[in-house]
Parts: C-alpha cells; structure tokens; sequence
DNA sequence: CTCCAGGTGAGTC
DNA sequence: GACTCACATGGA
C-alpha cells in the first residue's frame, strides 16, 4: 500500500511559519485508532468521540476539511514536539530504520473510555480484527452520528448482556468488556479525575480492571493519558526487544525496564515507530 | 489444513 | 516474583 508510506514531504510554510508535520495514513493506520476510513481522492473521515471529522493530509501537514480545528489538532497531537523527540530517538539502525520508515506519525490522543474499551478487546486479535469488533460495536450500541455511530459509552454497555457482546465478534473479550463497562458506570472509577494520577499509581488502578493486564494499561496511558514515556510491549515489540538485546531473553519485568533504559524518555513514540517498522517489513 | 494475532488471569511452585 | 495453560475468533 504506497499511501502508508511516508511522502517525505516538508511540512507546508504559511506565511513564514512553518506548521507542524504529520503523516495520516501513518498516524491512523498503525493500530491506535481503528475506525477511520479514507475515501478515493485521500480525504480521511471519523469521529473524536461524537464529533465528526474530515481531514487530509497536504504537503505533509494538516489539513481540516469538516468539524472543528481546534478539535483536530487537539486529538492529532500536533503539539507534541516532534523534533525534541526526534533528537531523543535511540541511534541504533532498528530506531533509525523506524524513524525514516515512520516520520511525521503522531501519538494520538484518544478518548480515554473509547481507548480503554478497544484495547480490552484487543487481546491476542489482529489489528483488521480489532477494527471489525470495534465497527460493530458501535453499530449495535454506538448513538448514530450522520452516517457512522461513536463509540459506545461505558453505560450502553453496561446493560447489555454477554451474548449480544459475542455477536461482535468478542469471544472470551466480552465478559472482561462487559466487567469493565458496570464498573465504570457504577461510578466507582472516573477516568477523567485519574488524570491526575502519577503513572505508576495509574497503571496499578488500570491494571485493577477486568481484561486489562501491564500492556492494554501502557496502551491506555500512552494513547489516552499523554504518558509519552509508557511503553506497551506485544508480541511485536517483545521480538524488537529481544533483537535488540542480541536474542538475550527475560522476563516481562526485565524486559519493561530494559525497554524504558533502552528507548529513552520518550519510549511510548519510540516503541510505535518500532511497532510500525517491524508490521511492515513483516509483508 | 495449520499458524498466529497490540494478552489476561488463574493456578502452581 | 516466575512459569504454564486455557481462553474465542478470523485472516493468511
């Protein structure tokens, strides 16, 4: 797919002012968010939450083209600084490799229950299949916006039964979403105030939730919580790891703290830009 | 057909 | 703490 790679494109100049850079198909093609669809003439369409979206890449920056800009730019991240992370980029060939394969991708910045949700389902399921079950599930509980449906909130959910979640194609995913869903709704846990949390006190409460182990809890912080430190490690990164250690293996625990050491303090990017890397140089 | 996927939780030592 | 195993589904 000649789209996913990256144009090297210079980021647009306006009025002398260079605008931040982004690369779209990248950003929303590298299993973070899975429910964007990109039209013939490149026009990308979806919703931030229950706002819809459209937008386009043009000379390797944002272009909005439908919803609110101010919306846009929050959810795309563009002010993560890019260049600061670039500087801090590990300089071994496999980060190098990743960075040129992957420049301009963005850590977005998702809603944080639409966040949690996917990646409970995300357990040992491909990215295709995590977007099917995540298309479905807004199909039958999501509140119609225009032609798409948002993301079911927690409530939604939370009164509907085990077997409709199965339709979806969730399988052993639907009880821990299903736990996870009456939780919240009970009000016992609000995902804004934990915000506050510092990350290790927040992983322990994520990790406190049916269906969410140590990695959909760094998925969670990184992608919904701005932790640009926290680093998810699946079966992928496990392997990036274990080659960057010379096929040396260990522990998960090991391995998380060898990954933070390694990766630097912005590990959370570093560790997407290797994920990429590694799905594509698979096919 | 077999193999694998953005893992988790329970049981065991 | 670390190790093992079952758990559903669908695409390659």
């Amino acid at each position: 797919m000649p789209e996913e790679r990256n144009q090297e494109q210079r980021p647009q100049k306006r009025a002398g002012k260079r605008l931040p850079r982004i690369a779209l198909a990248l950003t929303l093609r590298s299993g973070q968010v899975f429910h964007w669809d990109k039209q013939a003439d490149g026009l990308w369409v979806g919703l931030v939450g229950d706002v819809p979206l459209a937008v386009r890449e043009v000379g390797g920056t944002l272009r909005v083209e439908e919803g609110p800009e101010a919306v846009a730019q929050k959810y795309f991240a563009l002010d993560h600084p890019l260049d600061a992370i670039y500087e801090a980029f590990p300089k071994d060939p496999m980060s190098c490799e990743a960075l040129e394969m992957c420049r301009g991708l963005r850590i977005i910045r998702q809603p944080r229950w639409e966040c949690l949700a996917t990646f409970i389902t995300s357990s040992m399921k491909q990215v295709a299949h995590i977007r099917a079950m995540s298309l479905a599930l807004r199909a039958m509980f999501g509140s119609p916006v225009g032609d798409r449906f948002a993301y079911p909130a927690a409530a939604a959910l939370a009164s509907a039964d085990e077997a409709s979640l199965r339709e979806c194609g969730l399988g052993y995913r639907a009880a821990n979403l299903l736990a996870t869903s009456r939780r919240l709704d009970a009000g016992t846990i609000d995902l804004e105030a934990l915000a506050e949390l510092p990350t290790d006190e927040l992983r322990r409460v994520l990790t406190g939730l049916p269906g969410v182990g140590v990695k959909v809890a760094n998925c969670v912080l990184l992608f919904a919580y701005e932790r640009l430190d926290a680093v998810p490690i699946d079966v992928w990164i496990h392997r990036v790891l274990l080659a960057m250690r010379g096929g040396r293996g260990g522990t998960p625990a090991q391995l998380a703290r060898y990954a933070g050491r390694r990766l630097g303090p912005y590990a959370g990017y570093v560790q997407q830009y290797l994920f990429h890397r590694a799905r594509l140089s698979a096919k």
